[in-house]
Order: C-alpha cells, then structure tokens, then sequence
DNA sequence: CTGAAAGCGCTAACAG
DNA sequence: CTGTTAGCGCTTTCAG
C-alpha cells in the first residue's frame, strides 16, 4: 500500500493526533517500541503506514544530540585499497545503523581541514579520517576541541586511536624478499613525505632492514604526486653511476605507472629491473607481470577502523588496532640474475 | 587562535548575547553578510571566533528546510569507474557548498531500496543513484512520493532525469570494432540482466550491429556475478561446436577476470581468443595485454549527475544529458587471423 | 539595518 | 503504560 501522491509531508504530531495519543508515545512506538502497549502500537503503525510517515531524523537529531552519522575522510577513491576501506567501513556502520558522510582530500592538507571543518558542521557522531601526517596535525586538535570522537585509518600513532597496517614491518618484509632475490642496491620511490607519513615510515623501515642485511644504503626518489610516475625523475635515477637493480614504491598505484614509465624509457621488468609496490590492490594480481607487494587489507582496515569508532561512541575506552600484512610473490620483481640495467629493447614489441 | 580546551558548545544565541546583538541579526552574519551593518558584523565574528563559534546545521536544516546535502547510491566501489563517478560527484557537490551522503549496494535492489529509505530519512536535498533497472522501480516511485530530487547515473531512461552514455550506440561499435578484426562469432558475457539494465542494452546493441553486418548471432553467457568470471561458464562456452573468436564483456572488471580464466584454462588472450569490455577504467591500459573496451568516463558522469540534480533543486527544469563514450583500442582484441581456439600452451611460461 | 516572536519535528524528564 | 511540558539551535516573517 504504498501512496504514490506527492503527499504534504506529516509529522509526527499528526500521527499521533490520529491515532489518538500523544507525540510521546508516538516517538516511543518508533524507537522503544517494547515500551508501548501492543493494541496501540498497532494503531500507531497502522497510521503511520496509512501516511507513509518516518519520523524525520533532523528533529530527532536535533533533540537527542546524535546524528547517526559518521563522517569517512579519505585521500583518494582512485586508489582502490581506499574505495576498499569505503566499502568495509560503510559495511561496519550499517550493521550499527549509521549512515555515512564520505569525502575526499587528494593529500591536500588544507582540504582535509576543510572536510573536517564540514563534518563538525554536520553534527556527525564521529569521524574515520586518513591525514598527511597526525603529528600536530590541526585536524585532530580540532576535533578533540570539539569532543567528536574519532579513529584514524591508514596512519599509524601512539596518541591517537587509530587502525592500520605495521608499515616499517611490512617495509622491511619487503626489502629482505628483494634481498632474497639478489637485490644490493635497493631505491625507495614515492610521492612528497610531507604528503603521507606511511610512505615515511616504509622508507624507515626499508632503510633500516638494508642497513642490517649489509645492503647499499637506500635512495630515495621523490615524483611530484604519490600516484603517477614521472618519468624524467626515472630516467635521472637510471642515468646515475650505480643505478638500483630494484625499485620499491610506496603504493602500487604509483608501482603501476613505475612499471609503464619504464617500459617507455626501453627498461623490461623484471629483467632488467625489478619492481615491487605496497597495498595490495586486486589489479594488481591481474597485472602483467604480476605486482609483488605487500597486502594491507583495505576492506579490514576500514571495517575495524569504523568499529574502534563505534566502540569509543558507545564510551568505551579508546584503542587501536593493527591489521595483519602478508608479503605478494609476483612476476615483477625477478632474481638478480643478470647484467646491470641498460636500454634494451622490451619483450612486447 | 584556536581553543583547544574541550568547551561546552557554544550555540547562537549565546554569541548575540555577547555581541549585544539579537539572534537574528547573527544569523544574518552567518547567512546573508551583506544585510548586516559592517561595525556589527565584526563584533560579533570576533565574539564567534573567540569561541570557535560554527552554526549548527541540524538547526538550520530543520527551520530552512534544507540539508544541504546529497544521497549517492551507487553498485559497488570496487569497480573503479564508480570510485571516479564519486569524485566527479562529490567535487561537483562541494563546489555548490553541498555535502554527499554514500552507500553501495552490491546490485540487490532491496538493498537499494534500504538505501533510499534511508537518504529520505535523513532530510536529504536530492539523490543522485543507478539503480539495477529503472522501469518500475519502487525506488524512484519513492523519491517521487516524497518530492525528493533525484538523477539516475549510468542508468538511461526517458522517465527519468538521467546521466548516462548511450550504451546501445557504444556496444555497436564495440561490435564493428571486432567485426573490422574479422571476428565473424563473438559471444557477449555479463552477469544476471536483471540486476542491470546496463548491460541489457549492451547486448541489445551488440546483437543489432552483428544482426546489420551478417554476423552469426550474438550469444549470451551468463556469470553469477556482474564482476566475477566464472570458470565453469567458460569452459562450457568453449565447448560447444563453434566457439565464439571474441568475447565482448558487459564490464571491464569482468573483461579482467575473463582474461584470467582463460589463461587458466589454457587460453592465450589475444592470440587464441580476443576479450574486449566496457567502461575504459584506468587500469585497462596498463594490464598486459592492455584491455580492448569503450571509455565512459565515471567522473564524467558523476559530475553531470550532481550538475543536474543542482539544476533541479534550485528548481530549473529536469533534464538529462548524455555523456559521450570513445572507443579504446587495447591489445586483448587481435585480428582473427589464426585457426579456432584450442587449448595450447600459453605465452608465459 | 535590527529586534521580537514563533516554531521547524522531535524526545527527555517527570508525573501520573 | 501514557501524557505534559519544555526546548534542542536555528531562521524567518513582520515590525520598527
């Protein structure tokens, strides 16, 4: 019995005068509806449907200081680990019936304030958000001025909950696999660290691990955005006295488009120079060659991420939780078997 | 200035007490500056920024009426291009001052219908969605009822406000494409068509070209699901007597993981069999051997959507706009030059 | 240019 | 189990 009509919409004081009871009761029928009376409930509901009524969340909200509502702050949807952790997030606030406001940054410092900003706006009960950098971030401090509770996704800390990937773990899992495979002479390649601490700390973790297993100390090359190679600093890279035999990216998006740049500039991988990248992402499987990386759930880091929220709304105390890795044997990071990297003419014609 | 110590919130009447203004006059200086003498407006931002002062938008949502904020309901972000057709959205959204609310629903019409009740409930100002197919769908009966806006994205339809490509025109020409290679039997693969009427009209086309240019009919195979190969499915496809020389996937995520299926049961992509897809997401031109597929770019289209559902909240005319689509010349569609496909040893070992 | 008053739709005390 | 009362924070007439 659904009513097509354009209906005026009704309250639900005119609900409850209908069916002949208070507003009060009315309310309870929707929310604690054990507390009603069976015959009146039905009435009640019976009147509502007869309406199409629901009752309209922004005077609820406005009346019992809670929006039902959680905000997702995320840098980019391009990178699917994060339309991943979208999807486990909205998934974990459903189930709790939250709805969800999402938004993005581009690893923009300013714009995260400015979405944080937004959110607060909005009343929300709480927030997920990824940021360049939580140290003195002013995001944070902004929300804790406010009392808005919030988990950060992606970035790790010891002072604010938070639910990610042990990212100088993982880093170092990765230089000792290329290690393994031969590799000496190791480069790390990312987007500005300004940007994204989690590619700070893979550069940590992977410098660290080399030092150790007695490797060449590892350079680090900056592209301009943490997404897309560029490929003059490639060729610069390649051009030095001795270049690496393997790259390691900060993010496989950006290990995608290392693998294309290379192919452009005449390099095969992974003959003549190995790549690895880090996240995860499923296309990477379906690659050729496949990527080597390391796997950080983005579904499970958002699914937790949003129950570590729901869990500080409902008081209780504040933590944070680590999501397990797993090292991805692909095809683009091959033993060092042969000669140093030169210009060759690549396998694909 | 910022404060960092947890104040009580502050609300707007306070601060007109404190700048010695009434409510009113600091609700003019939120909204309509220009209303309000300059000497008053500065006293009473200084009083506001002393204490960090930001109106609330559930009251103002529940006096004016309007939330400011837009629903978007989309299938899944895992296939990228509605990761892209969030951020053409959203950006378009925040542009006008407009915040997006987001949910996925995994095909499943009554998760769509969950999805929309809820994006009422929350007062939303308009709802920009693809839904699994259009005709009678209670879902828009829904929004119509409640005179909320709405935008089909991906979706086509003359009933409705829509931002789409022309699916039909782009499956034939998929089709000529292939038929140019000299594929005279190509197969079309998608999951269930009720689940979406994108893909529906995808084959329509498809079988109307090969109708035109005397190929054999365009036989359908049908997935469990609309982004996942099912190996099964494809094993009894090339089975049959006269097994299809190119397969045309209604996506192309399935477009990648039929390529996979193929390989695994022993068939090389292009030079055995050619796949082609639709949809031109980013990673088809870096996937070996790059994907062969139609571009309908998803930011394009998120874009339009929310333009258009703007238009109709400030009550212009409903209107639907075309997007337009390019064929992508990838490397997993060759020339129909060898025998029939057969099992063989592929490329790699 | 500014103020007074009314009320958007709902829920939380508190009574009964 | 149900009703009464008050008001969440804001905007919007309508007067001045």
């Amino acid at each position: 019995m659904d009513n097509k009509r354009r209906s005026a919409p009704v309250s639900l004081i005119q609900i409850a005068h209908e069916a002949e009871v208070s507003p009060a009761t009315v309310s309870r029928a929707f929310n604690r509806p054990t507390l009603v009376h069976t015959r009146t409930l039905e009435r009640i509901m019976a009147v509502a449907e007869r309406h199409g009524f629901r009752p309209n969340r922004l005077g609820s909200s406005l009346r019992s200081g809670s929006t039902r509502t959680l905000g997702l702050v995320l840098p980019t949807l391009s990178n699917p680990v994060f339309a991943d952790c979208f999807e486990g997030a909205e998934m974990r606030a459903r189930a709790s019936g939250f709805s969800v406001m999402m938004t993005v940054t581009h690893y923009d410092p300013a714009q995260e304030a400015a979405a944080v900003q937004r959110l607060i706006d909005h009343q929300l009960d709480g927030v997920i958000l990824t940021v360049a950098n939580p140290r003195r971030s002013p995001v944070l401090k902004a929300l804790k001025a406010r009392g808005v509770s919030y988990v950060l996704a992606y970035n790790e800390s010891d002072a604010h909950p938070c639910s990610a990937v042990d990212n100088y773990a993982a880093a170092s899992d990765m230089i000792s696999h290329l290690a393994r495979l031969g590799h000496r002479r190791i480069a790390f390649i990312s987007g500005p660290l300004s940007m994204s601490d989690r590619a700070a700390t893979r550069l940590s973790g992977a410098r660290s691990r080399a030092r150790t297993l007695g490797l060449a100390a590892v350079k680090h090359h900056i592209m301009p955005s943490h997404t897309q190679a560029d490929t003059q600093v490639l060729k610069q890279m390649l051009g030095n006295p001795n270049p690496p035999s393997a790259l390691f990216c900060s993010n496989d998006l950006l290990a995608t488009t290392v693998i294309v740049g290379l192919r452009d500039l005449g390099y095969g991988v992974p003959q003549d120079i190995s790549v690895a990248g880090f996240d995860g992402m499923r296309y990477g499987a379906v690659m050729s060659p496949s990527l080597t990386t390391i796997e950080a759930a983005g579904y499970e880091i958002g699914k937790t991420a949003c129950h570590l929220l729901l869990e500080q709304i409902e008081h209780q105390p504040l933590r944070s939780q680590q999501v397990p890795h797993t090292l991805i044997t692909g095809a683009s990071a091959a033993p060092h078997g042969t000669v140093l990297p030169a210009p060759l003419t690549t396998c694909k014609s």
